[in-house]
DNA sequence: TATGAATGAGCTTTCATTCAT
DNA sequence: TATGAATGAAAGCTCATTCAT
């Protein structure tokens, strides 16, 4: 099993303070694309997410913090997605899974620039960094972990399982850079150029 | 004579202020980019320019006013700077100057994104619409009536010089609007591909 | 049951609001009666109650609005007064028991010729008018709707309830403007003989 | 020669600066009737007078000091008209020619009530009082003092001339005290009535 | 846990007053 | 004298954060 969260065994309480975090999840990412962050005030999210003002303390630290979760949140969202598509056309190859999963990836980003101006303008902040080692983020934590867990067994042959979680990072956040300084900014040239590089490299670490 | 304001004639005094507004205008820039628009204070601003925070409303209605005469003031340098270049080239045929010039300033922003990003994601604002018709901007207006003038001379042949202003506005907003489609969101094509299309439409508008 | 708010059921945090709202009208209240309207300072005010700046808009949106509160409240406090000698008369016809409610409120401002001094200049603004029906003024439009109840019982058979708040607010006003007008600026005659007249007006529209 | 100013010695100069004092003085009464005392700004008064912001403090050390001459200004144009309509009327008698005087001034106040209210509303501050003797107000002194003298010799007979001017003071500040309780406040009665006991009690003084 | 009233630091803005020219 | 640019104290107002209930 590879549930980070059991949820079949929480208590109704429990559940209930797993949807109230994704309401303010979902509220401070609405309130962000509509005015952006600057302009988002507590209240804005706790509004948006019916709950009272005193409760957003109990599930984030401040304003930072549940930017860096919305970012997370949804970078797992479209990970979760990309994930679903590429197992669903049943590769014989687990790199060509791996290649195709990426790849989804980046198709979304590239469909969903909103996403990327005003989420992802901290692309670098999402999941494929540091911030997940930090307090505060133990939910999220949980979610990747089980990312990684799937990547580390279908590579075991070639990556060192105690080194997994590390390659996967320095690969994410890969595709990341490339995502955010090409799309963004057509930085150092044009999306479908760098994939070809970009999966060239990939190819080459998972051989 | 197509200098809007004439320097030589300007008392201490006058000189004086146009330094220190200048000297906002540029603190406003630094800050803008260091910290963005939004945690950037007044105090902030006036503190960079060396003045008291009351001067700042002499000079500026607004955080607001400011940053669109950023915008203005800066694209006004990059076009001031590809206009000395085209000169320098010497051309015989001021179609062809005029094209250089425009290359010239979508090659400056090509190679200045972090511009495009901090002030220019309001390049729509900027000098090639209609803030400039509005109060408070009076100094840029001046500074762009120069253009506008020199646009006319050169095009009197084939330019009604009483609709010149409309078409080299109607042009630069052609420019920037691919600008920063195309270097930013690399929308609908790259920039190299677009600029051979944008040419050809204005060596029409221009024969 | 004619008690708009029910005091007893209310929790003590209520309780403890409606004390703070009225610590900061009576602060209001003297601190206009010092300084004038202009010269008080929010920080003044919430000095006087006891608070935090801040607390002063949780309760009102602004100095404007506290005054017409102010000018409200004491009003309301004169017609509460004026309302308790008159029942403790038993008077058996209402009308009379009416004009003689009116004619203690004539009593009263021509007693504190410093209230119609300092908040009545505004008398037409208070409890006779308009403002009790815009947003913000809600605990007020509470009490006086009391007081229509009253009026519209005691002369249900002379006048249509649907109508008795209009024509209990067009009587109170012509008191307001007879009092303000004769007291303050002895227009168009002194109060005694004003009210021979007001009060045969009164008496013809409640017969 | 009872003229305090000799207007036909004075420079074109000095001529202008009397000007330039009236100008400020006449706007600040327009702007503080206009909008009130407080509402008013120094640079509300010298726009109005046409002259720059600093200019002002050139004549009048602040704000409260330019009301008070409004005030001192506006009063002695009142008795400056009454003195010209009771000189008309080419009495025998001093005294009824100085109650005839006294008379204009309080009809003059009863039809202008505007002024009780914005300027007079300190009347007990106007040319009634102390004020006259601090620095600041020279040139309103000199035109009280022409008042004087000729309110001296007129009783000579009666009054001590070292005398006549703080008797001519006492006078005028029960007019004016009174004036401003009866016709503003109706206080202790209506203007008519009080006025009979007023000049009962100057003919006195007088006799 | 959840609430929302209370707080006060910190921001924008105004304007009386000064002072170099 | 006259000017008006410059100042900075002081006001209004917002909002992240705390805490008693």
């Amino acid at each position: 099993m590879n549930k980070a969260i059991d949820y079949e065994n929480l208590s109704k309480k429990e559940l209930n303070k797993i949807k109230k975090r994704k309401r303010l999840i979902e509220s401070a990412y609405n309130c962000f694309l509509e005015k952006g962050f600057e302009k988002t005030t507590i209240g804005d999210i706790t509004d948006g997410a019916n709950v009272a003002k005193g409760t957003f303390y109990l599930y984030f630290k401040d304003k930072v913090q549940i930017q860096n979760v919305v970012t997370l949140y949804k970078s797992y969202g479209v990970i979760q997605q990309s994930l679903a598509l590429s197992r669903e056309r049943k590769f014989d190859d687990k790199t060509e899974e791996f290649i195709y999963f990426l790849n989804e990836i980046i198709n979304y980003l590239e469909n969903h620039t909103e996403m990327l101006n005003t989420i992802y303008n901290n692309l670098s902040k999402g999941i494929f960094n540091a911030i997940l080692y930090q307090e505060g983020y133990e939910q999220e934590r949980d979610s990747v972990n089980e990312i990684v867990l799937e990547f580390s067994n279908s590579f075991k042959n070639v990556i060192d399982p105690g080194e997994a979680r590390e390659v996967l990072f320095i690969i994410l956040e890969m595709v990341g850079g490339v995502c955010y300084n090409s799309i963004i900014l057509n930085q150092p040239s044009n999306i479908e150029d760098m994939k070809l590089v970009l999966f060239k490299c990939i190819r080459k670490i998972l051989s």
